[in-house]
DNA sequence: TATTGTTATACTCTATAACTATA
DNA sequence: TATAGTTATAGAGTATAACAATA
C-alpha cells in the first residue's frame, strides 16, 4: 500500500462517465466544501473574538434551546469542555443558562439578544465573504444545490 | 473576480416562490453542511487523538507541499500557530519540514508516508461515518450535487 | 529594511477524573 | 445507584509581541 507518490491534483479515477456509486467522491466534495467554510469562519470569528467552535454553538443555539449533554452531543465534545464554552460565552452576555422545570438536575442554554446580533453580523459577514465563491454558480445552479443540501441534511 | 457591493443584513426579500439571487439559503445550507462534517471530523478525529485543525491540515497536505505562510493563509491562522501545530505532528512522525532551496527564509511542509496512512484510514472512516446523510440522495442526485459543489470549490 | 519563521507568554479549547446535586 | 453538570488538572490550540536568519 502507501508507497503512492504525491500526484497532484489529478480528479480521481472516472473512466465511465458518471460512476461512484459509493458517494465518495460526494465525501470529499462536503469535505472540501467544509474546509473553505471553515476558514472563512475561522477568520471573521477571530475578529470578533470568537472560536470555530463558539460559532458552532451559535449555529445551533439560532433555533434551539438544547441542555448541555445535548449541545455536547451536537459538536461532538465532551460535556465539560462545554461547561468551559458556554462559561466564557455568559461571562461575554452571548447566551444563558437557564432551569429546566421538567428535571432539576438539567441546565439548558440559549442565546441572549445581545448573542443574536452579534451572530446576525457575523453571519451577514460569512455571507459576503462566501459570495465570490457561491457566485462561480448562476442563480439556477445555486437553487439546485441549496435545494439538494437542505433535503440532504433533514430539512425536508 | 466580482468584487461584488457590501449589502448589509438584509434577510426578508423572497415572496416569490424561490427567488433568493443572492444565495443566502445556500451559505446557510453550507454552513450547515460544515457543521454536519465538522462534527463528523470532531468525533472520528478525537479517535485518533487529532484535532480538527489537524484533520484540516491533513486536507491542504494531501496534495500540496506549502511553506509555513501558505498553510496559515489556508487555514485563517496565525504563522506561530502554525509552528506549534507543525511541531506536534512532526513529533509524531505524520508530517515534515524541509527546507526551500530558492528561498533559504522559507520552510515547506509536507506529510510522511505515515501521515498519508493514518490520513487515508481516518478518510475512509468519515466516509462510512457519512454514508447514511449522503445516503439520503439517490445516485442520481449525488452526481448532481458532488458536479455542483466541485464547480462552486474551482475543480473544474 | 523587509520578509519568513520561531519563541515567550497568556489565553482559550479539550478530555479525564473526581466531585456535587438531583433522580 | 444512575444521571446531569461542574471543577481540577494537564495538554493542545491560538494570537501578540519580540526575536533570529535570510533576502
Amino acid at each position: 500500500m502507501g508507497t503512492e507518490p504525491i500526484h497532484l491534483d489529478e480528479p480521481p479515477n472516472m473512466h465511465d462517465a458518471e460512476a461512484d456509486p459509493d458517494g465518495e467522491a460526494l465525501v470529499d466534495a462536503l469535505a472540501q466544501s467544509a474546509f473553505v467554510v471553515m476558514g472563512v469562519l475561522t477568520r471573521i470569528g477571530a475578529e470578533h473574538e470568537l472560536s470555530l467552535t463558539q460559532l458552532r454553538v451559535f449555529g445551533i443555539l439560532r433555533d434551539r434551546r438544547p441542555r448541555m449533554a445535548e449541545l455536547a452531543d451536537f459538536l461532538g465534545l465532551d460535556k465539560s469542555t462545554i461547561s468551559g464554552l458556554v462559561d466564557r460565552a455568559e461571562q461575554r452576555g452571548l447566551l444563558e443558562r437557564g432551569k429546566n422545570a421538567d428535571d432539576g438536575r438539567v441546565v439548558d442554554v440559549f442565546m441572549t439578544a445581545a448573542g443574536l446580533e452579534l451572530a446576525e453580523r457575523v453571519h451577514a459577514q460569512v455571507r459576503r465573504a462566501l459570495a465570490p465563491t457561491t457566485g462561480r454558480l448562476d442563480a439556477k445552479e445555486r437553487r439546485t444545490l441549496t435545494r439538494l443540501l437542505e433535503r440532504m441534511l433533514g430539512s425536508a
